[in-house]
DNA sequence: AGCACGCCGACT
DNA sequence: GTCGGCGTGCTC
């Protein structure tokens, strides 16, 4: 049998199948085979009876990770995203199985043989040999102990000895390592109300894709958990899918104590060892149940009844690097391949996804009701040109100050927002208008004042501030817009002894940075907390009553045509961490722009209104759901290659209207940000229909990798996150 | 991705 | 004369 096998190289070069001779290798294989001069793994995805290539060598069997639904999946992707085999392939696999040794975790276990009795042995080793003597005496009297803990108490040496000796038999011990094996597993009986219990018969009734609307604690978590009980209990497997930041140990903790044992957990904090006996656990059915960040998708789960994505919404299911890919396309084709459900949970949906619902591609289901009893809490919009105007130069209102006070005052805790981390935006030169800016990314810089430095937010990058502009000579540098590092400055100016925490991308550096700074938080080790999108999620504060969000419309400013919707969904989501418990919440939001349509929609939480409001003006403008945004981005680190690539490719793309008729837009630019990371960057935005969308971006992969530059890269992206 | 083959500059 | 620069091409 031919086998045709695709290499572990991750290069278009050879994104291609190659030729094997190999019997008895299903398809979706680890095989091992020799290609040039170097022998690499190799995955199985076709078969075939004859070969046009003459040398064929022979392929080894490894083992067989894949089944023939996930290379159904694989081909959906590569011709979607217009991915690379290999790219997609490991997807399905956890770090482990692409390393040739065995995978499986050993430790080996010393246990001394005994032939001898002891006096003997101890004569053995000799009178001088005293490490050797205490370690033998060790494992006799414990039975033994693990080869790298022997090493670690005795020296290796002392190991060494009684092992040339023959003094002990070594065996390996295979260990599952059990992550979280800790966590608290209370759970309590729930009865569902009628509006649940609904959506559940409806869910497992039903096919196709389910999208559950529901407020925060309107009870999805537990709809979840009752489909998964169904499933289970016909002997079908489900995936559950919930935003990164939301894998607290209290999630974990209910779907333990729910499922216990069936239950997998993949996510980004475990190790390798973990996340393989997790994956192993889930392939071969002794777990039923995967629960992880976006990646989970991929679970090796046969019979799946039902995959849900919690927070659908969340920007943290699309890829945009490497493999780029939307978690919720590819959980669609998932279910379609296997004939599960679907099931999208979010209190503020995507746009497009509820716009799917209302055309009835998906089927909506509303959750009226908050189940505990304790209301939304109260919004109030403060006008900050109004606070401008009034001399306020503070990057608080009075009507926030005062609010902050009263809360502290009741020793209530307040959460404070603002999504720009650093101590101020730019410094600029006031003489001149000097800015400094990345050498590598011709972006301005943020000012750090705790690490005393500069950083480029786009790649990393520092440099030493300076008092002195380097143009003019000036000692005039002034600084920009606040960040979070300012704002705990100010505070703890304004309030004494307030305690203050900051939690942002500076602060959470650390392993478990995130969770500590929370959880200093919730003991009430702290009255405020200042953060970034991250405080934005999931966590729950019962003595926070009030919550400010400094800089509400910031990215109203900036030219996205998703602005709108991410203010809408931060702001209710921000604005639901105040009074969670019996004590009624407040909420004061910030704003330029205090008139617009999110503020209003947001005031009273209002989705459907803002729905409405913001899917007519797609309609309008023109943009998704009812125009496909495309985006071709060429980066060179040469100028003129990257030019000469976009020319070319932009010629090539803009003729296929001859074939597809006019596109309603498209244009060839420098991209916003002009040079990034030490490339030179262009692009081409195109706004098609959605009825040939689908055929034009498949045409402009083929010229796309035609024209790539030769010392770049280009890619597509179909509605992208941002245009820069 | 590697690794080989291949044709032009400064060294023993 | 040759060691070596990295440009182009191939790997079943």
């Amino acid at each position: 049998m031919i086998l045709e096998v695709i290499v572990d190289i991750s290069s278009a070069e050879v994104d291609r199948t190659f030729d094997y001779i190999g019997d008895d290798i299903p398809l979706g294989s680890r095989v091992s085979v020799e290609f040039g001069k170097k022998r690499l793994l190799g995955f199985v995805i076709g078969k075939k009876d004859t070969s046009n290539f003459e040398k064929l060598k022979k392929a080894t069997l490894i083992d067989s990770p894949i089944d023939e639904k996930q290379l159904q999946l694989m081909d959906y992707m590569r011709s979607k995203y217009n991915l690379r085999y290999i790219d997609v392939l490991r997807l399905f696999l956890p770090t482990k199985l692409r390393e040739e040794k065995n995978p499986e975790y050993t430790r080996i276990f010393l246990k001394p043989t005994l032939k001898l009795s002891y006096d003997d042995a101890i004569a053995q080793i000799g009178p001088r040999a005293k490490k050797q003597i205490e370690l033998y005496d060790f494992l006799v009297s414990k039975g033994g102990g693990f080869l790298a803990q022997m090493v670690n108490l005795y020296g290796a040496s002392a190991v060494k000895g009684l092992r040339d000796k023959g003094l002990v038999d070594e065996t390996d011990v295979h260990e599952r390592r059990v992550p979280l094996g800790t966590l608290d597993r209370k759970d309590k009986e729930v009865v569902l109300t009628n509006a649940q219990q609904d959506a559940v018969n409806q869910i497992v009734g039903g096919q196709g894709v389910y999208l559950l609307h529901g407020v925060t604690g309107s009870g999805k978590t537990e709809i979840y958990l009752h489909v998964i009980e169904h499933f289970l209990k016909i002997g079908k497997t489900s995936i559950m899918l919930v935003p990164e930041i939301s894998l607290t140990p209290q999630m974990l903790g209910i779907f333990r104590a729910r499922f216990g044992d069936k239950v997998a957990i993949l996510h980004s904090g475990l190790n390798a060892s973990e996340r393989y006996d997790e994956w192993k656990r889930l392939r071969t059915g002794e777990a039923q149940i995967a629960i992880g960040a976006r990646s989970a998708i991929f679970a090796p789960l046969t019979n799946l009844g039902a995959i849900f994505i919690d927070e659908e919404h969340d920007t943290s299911y699309i890829s945009e690097s490497n493999p780029r890919y939307d978690t919720r396309e590819v959980a669609e084709e998932r279910a379609k391949i296997a004939g599960a459900v679907l099931v999208l949970g979010s209190a503020t949906p995507d746009i497009c996804t509820y716009q799917k619902a209302v055309e009835g591609k998906f089927n909506l289901i509303t959750l009226p009701d908050r189940i505990s009893a304790h209301k939304l809490p109260d919004m109030e919009i403060v006008d900050m040109t109004y606070e401008f105007r009034c001399g306020n130069r503070s990057p608080f209102s009075s009507t926030l100050i005062d609010a902050i006070g009263q809360a502290l005052s009741r020793k209530e805790q307040v959460i404070l927002f603002l999504n720009r981390r650093g101590y101020s935006s730019f410094i600029r030169c006031k003489d001149c208008g000097y800015i400094p800016t990345c050498d590598i990314c011709d972006v301005s810089m943020t000012y750090h004042k705790g690490e005393d430095n500069l950083k480029c937010h786009y790649c990393g990058a520092t440099k030493a501030p300076m008092t002195t502009c380097p143009k003019c000579g000036s000692h005039n540098m002034k600084n920009g817009r606040v960040g979070t590092e300012k704002l705990v400055e100010e505070l703890e100016s304004i309030f004494n002894g307030m305690k203050c925490l900051r939690m942002d991308y500076d602060t959470t550096t650390g392993k478990d940075a995130y969770f500590h700074i929370l959880d200093q938080f919730a003991k009430g080790e702290a009255d405020i907390l200042v953060g970034t999108q991250m405080i934005a999620k999931g966590h729950d504060f019962p003595n926070v009553t009030l919550v400010g969000i400094i800089e509400a419309d910031a990215a109203l400013f900036m030219s996205d045509y998703r602005a709108s919707e991410r203010t809408f969904q931060l702001v209710t989501q921000v604005a639901g961490r105040a009074g969670r418990a019996e004590k009624k919440g407040r909420v004061v939001l910030q704003a330029f722009w205090p008139s617009h349509y999110v503020f209003k929609f947001a005031k009273t939480y209002d989705y459907n209104g803002f729905f409405g409001t913001e899917n007519n003006r797609r309609l309008v403008t023109g943009f998704p759901p009812y125009k496909d945004l495309v985006r071709v981005m060429i980066a060179s680190t040469d100028a003129d290659d990257g030019r000469e690539s976009a020319r070319n490719t932009y010629i090539a793309v803009r003729d296929l209207q001859q074939k597809y008729g006019k596109f309603p837009f498209i244009n060839l630019t420098r991209s916003p940000f002009k040079y990034l990371k030490g490339q030179y960057r262009f692009q081409i935005v195109m706004r098609l229909d959605p009825a040939n969308a689908e055929m034009v971006t498949k045409d402009t992969y083929k010229i796309v990798s035609d024209n790539r530059p030769k010392k770049g890269s280009a890619f597509v992206e179909i509605n992208p996150q941002n245009l820069y």
